[in-house]
DNA sequence: CTGAAAGCGCTAACAA
DNA sequence: TTGTTAGCGCTTTCAG
């Protein structure tokens, strides 16, 4: 039967339009009498208040963009799923904008989009925003919160955990086990994870008076880390003992084109430690070592700081970085100890 | 800066809002000379239709629903990202509702939600909706897909592969290549697929002559399926030689189990087929044998399927079912051959 | 082809 | 507390 709007109801309520607009919002004065009166005609007629017309007035959609770039890193649909509930808990969806990482017109565009659908907020989990595109959004007073990725500019609010210690630390271990010939198939170098985890990484070897045996851009892309994984081992000066890959979702194609195609045992023969304890990492076939992203922590201050954002315009942007955790599991192995 | 309205536009052009409205929608008929004027005051004052205030008129959000339960099975994020694609191709957006499969009262909340955004359109992936719900849904207009899911009921149309003939054939190839002693750790029962499938597989049994050596629910769920494991190898009465698993989600922790609580080897111990063919089946980890969904052309026809009940309401429900494909990888052997 | 005017379904003053 | 009224930003008749 079509569309039934608050005028059908007030008619069959015997009362005014507004009445009915009041008592489906949220703190606005009617009397209980009234609200039930409304309530009973709206249940029979199965009427629900339109928020697209609601937005019109209100100049709030409940609708919030999520920007992300491909969702095969189980990092995203896991975040992706966790966001959802959150933001449904406080009245808010989500609409998927797919920005492939790709040129700055793309971009443009997802940008036009999501303005056309007047988003209360964006989350921009993984890409990342352009300085131009960032001044558009906030022309047009759509708060950003950047998720998993933080800007140079700190112009825009992000979260992260902190990924150059959670590097630091997964190198330290490394090197306090025996290993000594490290290398690194990094995160894109230019995102800015991928250049912090790296920058972890050569830290904690530079303290400890060490050379990386080699760094390797793996564009946190399968094909890519397993090139670098090729190359690595191609190598005529001896091969690395451990490998830190710059998030798990390359981990394993490292990790299979190892096992695979070099026949090498791990940890027994390479160590490897990845970053972000996606669900898949700890399942026994490939039981990995690594940096434990708080992603639900991470979430949490998303939301919170998005919500701040739309609510009170004041807040000045936050980049709030988490601590991360290594977490140790069997890719990886004491070296000290075999010595003895 | 806030919104800048047609309004706005048309003043700084110099013309009525009229025409304002007719350059930018498709179809209209204005001058070249105007659409020109216009487009360059748009321009200027970076304006954008609202598709808000756009809706409210035309009756169309151009949103589109996404119901889909959980995003840990691989297979839903990446049909999500392929919807998601193929959507926009055609204006339109993807906003995620999560039903977990819950009580109906959960149900009717999301379809609740749904109705409030207006949205164009319903793809229900994994979900099944009461036939109480679809009838409000109907009532209210907003024409629904079944995506990797059949009603009993056929007043909702649907795109599936053919789940029974999959899984028939993936029993045939068992029983072709030697297998006598096939278990099934089956979908959950309460679904379509979950059902559809386990039918295949005893018809296959059947007409070959042989009981099942097993059937148990695994119900989609990983700690499901390695209870299912667990119980499978605890009967006294011998092993089974070959497990048909009910998707490939499940099959990661049915090979889990058996490689490293049970410590047989796969597939000499045992052969394992699954159901999907999602990314991760084709990792050298687990390299799965498993029926491969027609993923894109079932993204494609549901597209299309959608867009046809949008546009001409005169559709009559479909329930198409396309045909899958055995793809043959590492976790079955040839035991015929081994006796020769 | 263009402008004026009506109205989509709703909220938010404003009176009563 | 309630009803009346004026728009939110846009599309779509209807005249011209």
């Amino acid at each position: 039967m079509g569309k039934v709007t608050s005028l059908d109801v007030a008619r069959k309520a015997g009362v005014s339009q507004s009445a009915v607009s009041r008592t489906f919002t949220e703190g606005a004065s009617v009397s209980v009498g009234m609200a039930k009166k409304v309530r009973k005609a709206a249940d029979e007629l199965d009427y629900r208040p339109n928020i697209l017309a609601r937005s019109l007035i209100t100049g709030r959609s409940r609708i919030i963009a999520l920007v992300v770039g491909y969702l095969d890193n189980q990092f995203y649909p896991d975040a992706l799923e966790k966001l959802s509930r959150a933001l449904k808990e406080k009245g808010y969806h989500i609409l998927v904008f797919l920005a492939s990482n790709e040129s700055e017109q793309e971009a443009q565009k997802v940008v036009d989009e999501l303005i056309d659908y007047q988003v209360d907020g964006i989350i921009a989990a993984s890409v990342s925003l352009s300085h131009s595109l960032a001044k558009r959004c906030k022309t047009q007073n759509i708060p950003i919160m950047l998720f998993n990725r933080r800007q140079d500019n700190p112009s825009l609010s992000s979260v992260t955990s902190n990924n150059f210690l959670g590097a630091k630390k997964a190198t330290e271990y490394l090197l306090a086990t025996g290993h000594r010939k490290l290398a690194h198939i990094s995160g894109w170098s230019e995102t800015s994870t991928g250049r912090e985890r790296a920058a972890g990484f050569t830290c904690a070897l530079e303290k400890f008076g060490l050379e990386p045996y080699d760094i390797i851009d793996g564009m946190y892309n399968r094909e890519k880390a397993i090139e670098a994984t090729r190359k690595l081992f191609s190598k005529k000066t001896g091969l690395p003992d451990a490998i830190f890959v710059g998030n798990d979702h390359m981990c394993f194609a490292v990790m299979d084109s190892i096992r695979y195609d070099m026949g090498l045992r791990i940890p027994e023969d390479v160590s490897i430690v990845g970053f972000d304890d996606v669900p898949l990492s700890s399942w026994p076939a490939y039981n990995l070592t690594t940096v434990r992203q708080p992603i639900n922590k991470m979430i949490q201050s998303t939301i919170k700081g998005l919500m701040d954002l739309i609510h009170n315009d004041l807040t000045e942007p936050k980049q709030l970085q988490l601590e991360g955790k290594l977490i140790v599991r069997g890719t990886t192995t004491n070296r000290v100890k075999e010595k003895e």
